[in-house]
DNA sequence: CTAGAACTTAAAGTCAGCTTTAAGTCAAGC
DNA sequence: GCTTGACTTAAAGCTGACTTTAAGTTCTAG
């Protein structure tokens, strides 16, 4: 398989596996004409890697995890401390975005004329007066 | 207020300060021999700016809005706009967010020698084959 | 055999939201 | 009058995950 197939399986472009490669997360792999050449075991690499991003583990943390495959260090404990503290910034994130939703729900139900009743009944902080103050 | 009274006063870098002024978020402000001198105002200006940011706006957006309060635009239409498309951004992070903590702690349930039973269990893509295959 | 698509490299660019640096100017207290 | 801390500028640096560029090489179809 040519870079060209692998980026297109895993729908990625061919620079983000030559930087995949060059961070360490790709075993260098064998070339013919100076190309690469991927077996198949690549692809469930790349989509490995693909969807630990999508969890929101960082290339960095992915990084740590595959030495940690390669070193034959147990897998087990190394990643469920990484998963444990990602859990807690999901944790986190969960928490704050909620926040960020009633708070957007809240402003949302105002009418531009009473914005500065729907701030104070929202008991939103003193600074957004200047919202309202400017608000016709 | 000097600078860097007013960054002390919105728990900010006086360097933010100026980058602020330079995206065009903060009016020039009066000078005396050359440094700013804010008046009570632009404290709010700045919480304000400093209170959208955390409620997940960008830059960008914030000064649209600002323009908008400057050029005696309604206030109320173009609020509203911004933050209901901001509502779902929050809404889809939320719902991304929540299926990344139920992944999480079903990987974290999981033991090292039962991977494999864990991740066709989680129905997890078959690219994870590829954890469970190395893991001892 | 040749056109052009796909590959190669290193280095620079992108986005956001700042911070840091370097080299200098101003203000306030003693 | 002098020191010291706060201010000034433009430009570069930072993080993360890539993309883009430029200039060159190789593969493949006709």
């Amino acid at each position: 398989m040519k870079i060209g197939e692998l980026a297109a399986r895993a729908n990625l472009n061919a620079s983000a596996i030559r930087y995949y490669e060059k961070l360490g997360l790709l075993a260098t792999p064998q070339r013919i004409g100076g190309q690469r050449r991927y077996p198949t075991d690549a692809l469930y690499r790349v989509l490995l890697i693909r969807f630990a991003t999508d969890m929101g583990f960082t290339l960095t943390e992915i990084r740590l995890f595959l030495n940690g495959l390669r070193d034959n260090i147990p897998v087990g404990p190394r990643w469920k401390k990484l998963a444990a503290r990602k859990l807690v910034e999901v944790e986190q994130n969960i928490a704050r975005s909620l926040k960020l939703k009633s708070l957007l729900q809240g402003l949302l139900r105002c009418h531009c004329t009473s914005l500065e009743f729907c701030v104070s009944r929202l008991s939103l902080s003193p600074h957004l007066r200047v919202l309202s103050r400017r608000c016709k």
